[in-house]
DNA sequence: ATGGTTGTCCTACAA
């Protein structure tokens, strides 16, 4: 089975790459990030045409999760127990949806980004990444065997390979230790990398700015992954960043990351 | 050319 991630920064606008992209590469289970649209804006009928059933949570023009499977959906829960709110008054964003797609509960994040390190956002990323990882443990502990997959856009670069210059983000957001910490949390919970290993840094990313060229020059984060339960990573065999889908006209800011298993 | 982005409820804000 395979399965990707993508933050695809708009579904609408990357309607056509995203089916293009499951038929290129044969992918079974699609985790969608920011879709940009509310469920009845949500393009149904090109992913049912293609074979893939569709669970998406998107409530405005921000955020906006999802995911499309050709191998059965079921289970779907929107957030999670506990998950954070934002704004006044606080309300829950479309930020985490889950599904079990042929017996592995995937689950599509997309970590509040922080904005800046003062800002109230960075509390807010922190709690919600505080309580994804309460949320994860708790459902492994009761269930050890479990194939889970929490696999999105976490906007946090764990190690320093994983930015192309730590110079430049210093005082920035994403490299910041309480980021580095909150992501460490959920790994040491039982979750592990399982695409890091497939694809050894330093200089691998899955975001560039759209800004500055960033993407020509290579100057990219690694910020998007896919952390398995003990279960699901004894199944991956093979993991890769699709670079291909950064380039050109109307590409996403960020690359899809495939797993797969066996 | 001292800049060079993209998306949305589009001229403000989020990323």
């Amino acid at each position: 089975m395979r399965i990707a991630t993508w933050n695809v920064n708009s579904i609408r606008a990357r309607l056509d790459r995203v089916t293009a992209f499951l038929a290129r590469h044969d992918i079974d289970v699609l985790a969608i990030q920011e879709t940009k649209c509310r469920d009845d804006q949500f393009p149904h009928l090109p992913f049912e045409a293609a074979g893939y059933e569709v669970a998406h949570v998107g409530l405005n023009q921000w955020n906006g999760v999802a995911i499309v499977s050709r191998v059965g959906i079921s289970e779907v829960e929107v957030g999670f127990e506990g998950m954070p709110g934002w704004g006044d008054p606080v309300n829950a964003e479309a930020r985490a949806i889950s599904a079990v797609c042929d017996g592995v509960r995937v689950v599509s994040v997309y970590v509040p980004n922080g904005r800046s390190l003062e800002d109230p956002h960075m509390a807010y990323k922190l709690d919600w990444l505080s309580r994804l990882r309460d949320h994860a443990a708790t459902r492994l502990d009761v269930s050890p065997d479990e194939q889970v997959v929490l696999m999105g856009d976490w906007n946090v670069a764990p190690q320093d390979e994983d930015v192309w210059s730590m110079a430049f983000y210093e005082n920035r957001t994403h490299v910041s230790e309480p980021e580095r910490a909150a992501f460490r949390a959920v790994v040491d919970a039982g979750f592990s990398d399982v695409v890091r290993p497939h694809t050894p840094g330093p200089g691998v990313y899955t975001y560039w700015d759209y800004t500055q060229l960033r993407f020509p020059k290579a100057q990219g984060m690694r910020i998007d992954f896919a952390l398995g339960s003990p279960a699901l990573a004894a199944r991956v065999t093979g993991a890769f960043i699709d670079r291909e889908e950064r380039k050109g006209k109307g590409a996403s800011d960020h690359a899809p990351v495939i797993i797969d298993l066996a």
